[in-house]
DNA sequence: TTTTATATGTAACCTTTGTTACTGATATTA
DNA sequence: TAATATCAGTAACAAAGGTTACATATAAAA
């Protein structure tokens, strides 16, 4: 664990703030599709991501779901940290997009070391920036943009932070994490192979130029 | 300055920090519409609102508004924050709903206090986690609802943080706060006013029960 | 290989939302 | 009061996205 800790944060956390982790966090490897954390749930503990993806996704009244956004190495989910706070119930799900190692913070920790140190404050105050832009770039794409554009840069973002030009996803799955149809996917995934955008396959899509 | 802090604050502030705003704070009171941040703008200060309303915004390419939601007495905005740590410019357009009193707070002392005192680490974390509700409500509404029930929802939050049941709006500026079309706004609302929820008037619109 | 389940393609149609164009109503100013 | 600007109502149409229904393709299982 102190070796993947070093690597994803030695940088930005002092070696106190280190030494205190690897007392009383826990490392976990979850594999691809575990889900790390249910709409509802009482939060018990902060994630740090040390290698790995993990989709955050909302659900609406009939249990549709959408695609928030990512979180990879080196970030929290700061929907935990606001959960911890106020001990109130996850707005969102966490599902491992791929195999995934992080280690799990108490959450009694989390006041203590912000007090504590500087590295921390630091950490979790840029979370919260980053978890807000994401947001912001995600609702930007939902309220401005046609579901042709959200379903290019859907395929961008997925392929970046898989690093593969494999889509390993069926049309269902696609439109699910954006909220749409099978059918309306399908139509414009047809549309962009027209224009050697992509070459589509059973089960899976091949990137070709998206830019 | 002190009875509007202590009004708005008192409770939450220990004594030794609201001394520190009070050293350091400046009160400002804008009038209605005065605009408070433009989108690219640096920013210097963290505005903690005494009375009032103030609305936050998001553009889109075409220059076209979005409403994402409103700050209120004993709020701040995270999107501030956030800018502040980094340096980085506004994502956003706040502007003045009502006659707004606020004080601001140099950058700086955000740093510091976070670490010297609890409860002011309390409030930003507390803040944060308030605007990332917010945001997420937003989303919902925008990513989950029809025009229709948006507008409801629009007319019955611009009701509630301006404490009355009339709307001194123009369909035309409705429109743009939701990203839409006057004509379809004009549309949606004749049939409200068909349904008895609203009364339709030149400038302003009466709610009658939008429950 | 045959069967079965799942994934994809596509046409036809519907609803919601947006656009254009014009009308009449109301307020403001000359 | 007359002229002008602004606001609201509405029809006709267009486009995007969603729905239903069914055909076909492909993979996995029997």
């Amino acid at each position: 664990m102190i070796q993947e800790l070093k690597n994803s944060y030695g940088r930005q956390f002092e070696n106190a703030l280190i030494n205190d982790i690897l007392q009383v966090g826990t490392f976990r490897e979850v594999p691809e599709g575990y889900k790390l954390i249910e709409i509802g749930d009482y939060i018990k503990g902060m994630p740090l991501l040390v290698s790995g993806v993990v989709k955050v996704l909302r659900e609406d009244k009939e249990g549709d779901e959408l695609l928030l956004y990512y979180l990879e190495q080196g970030d929290t989910c700061s929907m935990t940290m606001t959960c911890c706070i106020g001990q109130t119930q996850s707005e969102i799900r966490a599902i491992a997009e791929v195999d995934t190692k992080l280690i799990m913070i108490p959450i009694r920790k989390m006041e203590e070391w912000t007090a504590k140190y500087k590295s921390w404050r630091n950490f979790v105050f840029e979370s919260y920036h980053n978890r807000l832009n994401e947001l912001l770039i995600t609702l930007d794409s939902i309220a401005f943009d046609r579901m042709d554009e959200r379903l290019v840069n859907y395929l961008k973002e997925k392929s970046r932070v898989n690093k593969e030009y494999i889509i390993r996803n069926t049309h269902q799955e696609i439109a699910q994490e954006l909220h749409s149809s099978r059918v309306v996917i399908s139509r414009l995934l047809k549309k962009l192979e027209q224009i050697d955008k992509i070459e589509l396959h059973r089960n899976y899509i091949k990137i070709l130029d998206l830019s």
